[in-house]
DNA sequence: GCCAACGTTGGC
DNA sequence: GCCAACGTTGGC
């Protein structure tokens, strides 16, 4: 099992949205960035993730899992592009806000912490579970 | 709203 | 293949 981070711009496409999908998913479609794409295409059914609210938010707001691995994003044509589909697991307690990883000695090397900019991450099996510690949910 | 960081594009 | 120009993201 690995564990990824999805970062989205609520605006755009909401934790509130992905719940709304329920167990059917959602594509995590409009990735045009490759490193983020060669995430997608590593990640396997089951996998789970952290949601992360850029802009307004910047929090971990809720847990999701893979439920299709990577396949051709359908918003486009161009054959580089491709997604997974995920589905909402569960919302935190509480959300783990960026300062809050920032300040957390055990999340120093988080990509999110030092590549503001990539919106698909790998997230460690240390990283995972403490910040499932502060956010006040199961790992 | 600004700006730094970074990825992509395209001319040479 | 290099690198300057440009566009986008996202924190502040």
């Amino acid at each position: 099992m690995n564990y990824w981070l999805f970062k989205s711009e609520p605006s755009a496409w909401s934790w509130g949205d992905q719940v709304a999908k329920g167990e059917a998913g959602e594509e995590w479609d409009g990735v045009r960035n490759y490193q983020a794409r060669n995430h997608m295409r590593a990640m396997k059914r089951g996998d789970r993730g952290f949601f992360y609210h850029s802009q307004k938010d910047k929090a971990i707001v809720g847990i999701v899992e893979v439920i299709a691995e990577s396949h051709p994003d359908s918003t486009t044509d161009d054959d580089r592009w491709d997604c997974v589909d995920i589905k909402a697991v569960q919302q935190v307690a509480t959300p783990v806000t960026l300062q809050m990883c920032k300040a957390d000695p055990r999340l120093a090397d988080m990509v999110l912490v030092n590549n503001t900019r990539l919106s698909v991450q790998p997230v460690t099996e240390p990283e995972w579970r403490a910040v499932c510690a502060l956010a006040g949910v199961e790992p």
